[in-house]
DNA sequence: CGAAGTTCCATGATACTCCATGAATTCCCG
DNA sequence: CGGGAATTCATGGAGTATCATGGAACTTCG
């Protein structure tokens, strides 16, 4: 397994940590490097996780932004800035700082879903919020089918 | 780690002190020296902060600016001409000089803002601004989608 | 002597490590 | 096939280390 596939509902207990779900940690574990980065987006509340090589990729194209350019700039903020630096830990489990963990609203159950080269950490209810905005602006011709995905 | 990755909010005491964040330190801490420079931008009021190995950069950075230009004057004095040289001390923190301060305008909290080969330190209210007139300047479409930075 | 900068020490909070448990899954051998 | 042993996993608690921060003592220099 390469990819972060499937969706798990693990446990945040008091002092923030979470079981990582295994077959994802088989897929870190086979990077380069162990870094594990955190971002929350702000609007919808979600949290995504990728790891360093990701952070390559992403730093190979700011590269090629004009230095001191608004966009790299920008950029540069956002990439290196906003992002929380951890690692999973001997047990498996990640802490999600208090700051993070406030602005995802996250609670006791924390719901790990695969997005392939990254993953995402939702509240339960958000990610249900989140899905029926999208398929509220998503009209069900754009939809190509997929297996197993017709509910 | 050997990128500055992360936002951190310090406090200032009435000496100027700051606690240099840990990563940060970890970064700073392999390094050929340990020499720790800081320039205020001053436009933005951000201060940079870079070390030995970073000059090259800076220079690369200098040299795409149009010679005799009021930028690159303004770029070489900040980065050649008027940096504060410093040191982490013993406890991971610097001084920042006042003069220092009174140009960024830091009051209590100063907010660590990781760029990857380099980092920055901003009074959090002017990082706001700093951000809003970005965003301003730069549309939407522009910004290539990745995860977690959707903000 | 006074102001500014250093070094040293103390402390609360946070993050990390180590150990234990129970549930679920896999493995293996009759 | 089947049932018991072994392993993997998620989860909880307790103890330890690290970190940020504040204050005191000391030094340096004008």
């Amino acid at each position: 397994m390469n990819r972060f596939v499937g969706s798990f509902e693990n446990r945040v207990d008091k002092k923030g940590r979470v079981s990582v779900p295994a077959s994802y940690r088989t897929v870190l574990a086979r990077q380069p490097t162990q870094e594990l980065y955190l971002g929350v987006d702000p609007e919808t509340g979600g949290i995504d996780g990728w790891s360093d090589s990701y952070l390559d990729e992403i730093e190979a194209r700011i590269d090629q932004l004009p230095i001191g350019s608004p966009k790299r700039d920008l950029m540069e903020l956002q990439y290196f800035g906003a992002p929380h630096i951890t690692q999973v830990d001997g047990d498996g489990r990640i802490v999600l700082p208090q700051r993070m963990r406030e602005q995802a609203r996250l609670r006791e159950i924390g719901l790990f879903v695969g997005r392939g080269k990254f993953f995402q950490l939702w509240d339960p209810e958000r990610l249900a919020a989140h899905k029926a905005r999208l398929q509220a602006s998503v009209s069900d011709t754009e939809l190509p089918p997929a297996p197993g995905m017709r509910s």
